[in-house]
DNA sequence: ATCCTTACGTA
DNA sequence: CGTACGTAAGGATA
């Protein structure tokens, strides 16, 4: 047998390994955006991939310790005992680090009572036993007595993991003069500060050496002890004992019990889709493209496909009416767009497939079944909805959106595309054409086949999707996105004559303050730029440093305005204002050119842009359109009713996170101030003050009403005394006496985020799961942001799925009674809806009874209602 | 050209 | 040391 035809067994002490890393690595070049540090992670990784490469192990376990105790400390208490703590910043990275092989198809191995150099020490020896050339890569020194002609050592320097030296019988020699078996006998001598093991004390290296040389063996050694002259020999007499015990405990085990043998350590296929979750969620870009070509894992390349797409027949309009008609069943819909207005048609059941050019005449032979109830199934339907409503087509009976089907299995997963989802769901690539070549060398995949995807992917995620995420899937989002659809088709009237009046005088405004800003510090800066003002505030006007960011100094609003407390300057101030007036002229720019030549903005809703639940929007984003300062009113003003419409009215929902809380906790005092109808805060005030609710002043309003929304965020009294500007006691004080009100909701709380460590996942009122996978990490910071966000989505959630439902039967009654008012925006927890003459008190109704009714909550769901002209005349 | 950071608007 | 988003600009990196 040959080298090369042996099979190469790869062992791995991933403990000591990524621990070598965590130190070699600096922390902050390696932390994902929310604190999870992965340099001992990446740094392994990075090492076992060159290692693969450069070695191409057919099989591969890494060992890990379990915890400190061994029967090595039974034997010896202090064994490893000066050792520090494990930092916790480390630890938190081992299950990642365990999880990252897992995907990789690499064996991970653990055994108690014993160190993971055991599980080396035993796997090298059956390895070796059983014809595999085996390497074993570990950064424990007492590795070296497993060397053998069979057993090469792969050890990593001194600068870190990347540099591995190879040992091997002949190297060892070279550099310890004695044979790998006799190694231990050398450390038993010198002894080994990082396990806590004293040697003879002068006793070094050469000493050990030299006499193992002269003697034979250990037992020789100890035996003719009294031969050895001078100080070294003296101590070498007092220390017999701990020599000894020296030897007994580097003395690695190869008989661990395991449940494996090598033969079951054969490398497994990478789950490309587990790397890619695993990675992404660290945040690893590189390694993937590494990994990949070091294992010869072909991503490139379509698999070879476990189930081929059907050909699609190319057929004419009324072929394909009849081909729709004998599908009778679901059917996968695909609409390619061109300008904004259907291209091709693919249709798919499961074993066949057709496509059609859109036309006139296919338009009007498919036109009814499009519209009819036929069960449809599509990837990102609201475009094609969209597209398809252009060309004066409607499609109905949409049951499923696997791209929001994706998103409601894994609100946090990237995966966007149809491509995405196929690898996730069906383990399988869907065929695409390559970009970059002018005559591809793969086709990509056809409308037809593309709608066959769609089809099997939906069937995964059916099988998948837990009841009641199944109902939220069809009975919330699939009929929000068609009211979605509609909204971003009617778009909403902008005046553009207001805007640019008001944009160029904040232009005039900006400039005038940039001016006096510069002769307050006598040169020209970028005012844009912070990196520009650190050096003005900090160096130059030497004023006192504000909070850390990553790159320096804080020069937000916030910290500008505690400088100007301490230590005034007028350039602060100008800063500030200068700041506000180009921060509102941009978002002014930014809804001009927005402006279509119908005079509408029409915002993309994205219903997958969240995490909770809520919407997003974008392009432009209308749902941060200022509203807090007198200026930003004039911009509100420009969102005008538009042409052939007599009024805005604008919906919203009062206080519906704290309702949300009031039923979800269940807490008597707060369901009855919802109850009775009194001013909310002026109620929490009265009681938590102990006044009568026309004795609340505003003060006590503020800070209870600040206790109350923060609570929903899981503020703490740190964060309310900043909010409130009062004495952290105070807060605390305010905070006791709020829970020892309205305890029910600390209680409430407490118990969701309980559950949600339990679960793993929150769960909304209708059953809407958010995992929450960090919850039992034991990086702090990790872990309590997790717990506040667990905290907050239940009820976030909830407000949306409640908003979702109002907005969907609104729509729907809208349309089904024939009314020309349509919905146009949705900012979380308000709508604004466009009037038809005459139908204001129809509307306003039907507004009010289906945001009232979307839920049956213990508490009344209150609506608050504005008419007027434009979005701030609308508003209250 | 693309990514990251800082800052800031909304609910 | 308060949740959920999107956008823009500057500046560093490729």
């Amino acid at each position: 047998m040959t080298d090369s035809a042996k099979p190469t067994l790869l062992i791995v002490d991933g403990h000591s390994l990524a621990y070598r890393a965590f130190y070699a690595l600096p922390v902050e070049n390696f932390s994902t955006k929310d604190g999870q540090h992965t340099n001992g992670i990446y740094g392994f990784l990075s090492m076992l991939i060159n290692l693969i490469k450069a070695e191409q192990p057919t099989h591969i376990a890494v060992a890990f310790d379990t915890s400190r105790v061994s029967f090595r400390t039974r034997e010896y208490a202090e064994y490893k005992g000066t050792r520090s703590e494990t930092p916790e910043e480390f630890r938190g990275q081992i299950p990642l680090l365990q999880e990252c092989l897992a995907a990789m198809g690499i064996t991970v191995l653990t055994a108690e009572e014993v160190e993971a150099d055991d599980i080396l020490a035993t796997l090298s020896t059956q390895g070796s036993a059983e014809g595999y050339q085996v390497l074993v890569c570990s950064g424990d020194r007492d590795s070296i007595q497993l060397v053998t002609d069979k057993v090469t050592l792969l050890y990593p320097s001194v600068q870190g993991v990347s540099q591995l030296k190879r040992y091997d019988p002949t190297t060892v020699m070279e550099r310890y003069g004695v044979r790998p078996e006799q190694y231990p006998d050398i450390a038993a001598l010198v002894g080994e500060t990082s396990d806590n093991l004293p040697g003879v004390p002068k006793v070094g290296e050469k000493t050990a050496v030299k006499w193992l040389n002269q003697f034979g063996s250990l037992d020789a050694i100890l035996e003719g002890a009294d031969q050895i002259k001078g100080v070294v020999g003296g101590n070498l007499r007092e220390h017999l004992d701990d020599v000894r015990r020296n030897r007994r405990l580097n003395h690695l085990l190869r008989d661990v019990p395991l449940a494996v043998t090598p033969a079951d350590l054969a490398v497994k296929p990478i789950d490309t889709q587990a790397v890619r979750d695993i990675f992404s969620r660290l945040e690893f870009r590189t390694l993937t493209a590494r990994l990949y070509e070091a294992t010869g894992t072909v991503e490139d390349e379509p698999d070879l496909p476990s189930a081929t797409a059907p050909e699609p027949a190319q057929l004419d309009a009324g072929a394909l009416a009849t081909w729709l008609a004998d599908a009778d069943g679901e059917v996968g819909v695909t609409v390619t767009i061109e300008g904004g207005v259907p291209h091709r048609l693919g249709f798919a059941t499961m074993d066949a497939a057709a496509e059609a050019s859109w036309s006139p005449e296919v338009a009007a032979s498919i036109g009814a079944w499009l519209a009819s109830d036929a069960p449809k199934l599509l990837y990102d339907a609201k475009p094609q909805f969209k597209a398809l409503r252009r060309a004066g087509a409607e499609i109905a009976g949409i049951i499923h959106d696997v791209l929001i089907s994706g998103w409601l299995a894994r609100p946090a997963l990237p995966d966007k595309t149809l491509g995405n989802l196929v690898e996730r769901f069906l383990d399988e690539k869907l065929p695409e054409a390559d970009p970059t070549q002018l005559v591809p060398e793969h086709e990509g995949a056809t409308p037809g086949q593309l709608s066959w995807y769609v089809l099997r992917v939906a069937e995964v995620q059916r099988a998948q999707l837990p009841e009641r995420v199944a109902a939220v899937l069809s009975e919330i989002e699939m009929p929000t996105l068609v009211a979605l659809a509609d909204m971003e088709l009617a778009g909403v009237a902008v005046s553009h004559e207001k805007l640019s009046a008001f944009s160029s005088e904040l232009g005039t405004r900006a400039d005038g303050i940039a001016q006096n800003a510069f002769s307050a510090i006598g040169r020209e800066v970028n005012l844009g730029s912070p990196k520009q003002l650190q050096e003005v505030l900090f160096d130059e006007l030497g004023l006192p440093k504000t909070r850390k960011t990553k790159t320096g100094y804080s020069t937000d609003a916030g910290a500008l305005a505690a400088l100007q407390e301490s230590s005034p300057h007028p350039f602060l101030d100008l800063l500030l204002q200068h700041r506000e007036a180009t921060k509102l002229r941009q978002i002014i720019e930014s809804l001009d050119v927005a402006i279509g030549s119908d005079h509408r903005i029409h915002t993309t809703y994205l219903q997958t842009g969240s995490q909770t639940g809520r919407l997003s929007s974008t392009d432009p984003n209308l749902q941060n359109i200022p509203i807090r300062t007198d200026e930003s009113h004039r911009i509100r003003a420009a969102f005008e009713v538009g042409e052939g419409y007599e009024t805005l009215l604008t919906a919203d929902y009062s206080q519906i996170e704290m309702r949300i809380m009031a039923h979800l906790s269940g807490d008597p005092g707060l369901v009855e101030a919802f109850r009775s109808g009194e001013d909310l805060h002026r109620f929490v005030g009265s009681r938590v003050f102990g006044v009568e609710p026309a004795e609340v002043t505003p003060f006590m309003r503020t800070k209870v009403k600040a206790m109350s929304y923060g609570l929903v965020y899981g503020l703490s009294a740190f964060g309310l005394s900043k909010q409130l500007r009062i004495e952290q006691s105070e807060a605390k004080q305010l905070m006791t006496e709020y829970f020892a009100r309205f305890g029910a909701v600390r209680d409430y709380l407490r118990a969701s985020v309980e559950k949600a460590r339990i679960d793993g996942y929150t769960e909304t009122i209708f059953g809407r799961r958010r995992p929450f996978p960090d919850l039992g990490s034991p990086n702090r910071v990790l872990r309590e942001n997790a717990e506040r966000a667990a905290l907050n989505a239940p009820i976030q959630g909830s407000a949306a799925d409640i908003m979702k439902i109002a907005l969907l039967r609104i729509h729907r009654q809208l349309r089904d009674e024939q009314l020309a008012s349509r919905v146009l925006l949705q900012i979380h927890d308000e709508l604004v809806v466009e009037i038809a003459p005459g139908e204001w008190d129809v509307v306003e109704q039907i507004v009010r009874d289906r945001m009232g009714d979307a839920a049956d909550l213990s508490v009344p769901l209150d609506v608050q209602i504005g008419r007027g002209p434009n979005w701030d005349e609308a508003g209250h």
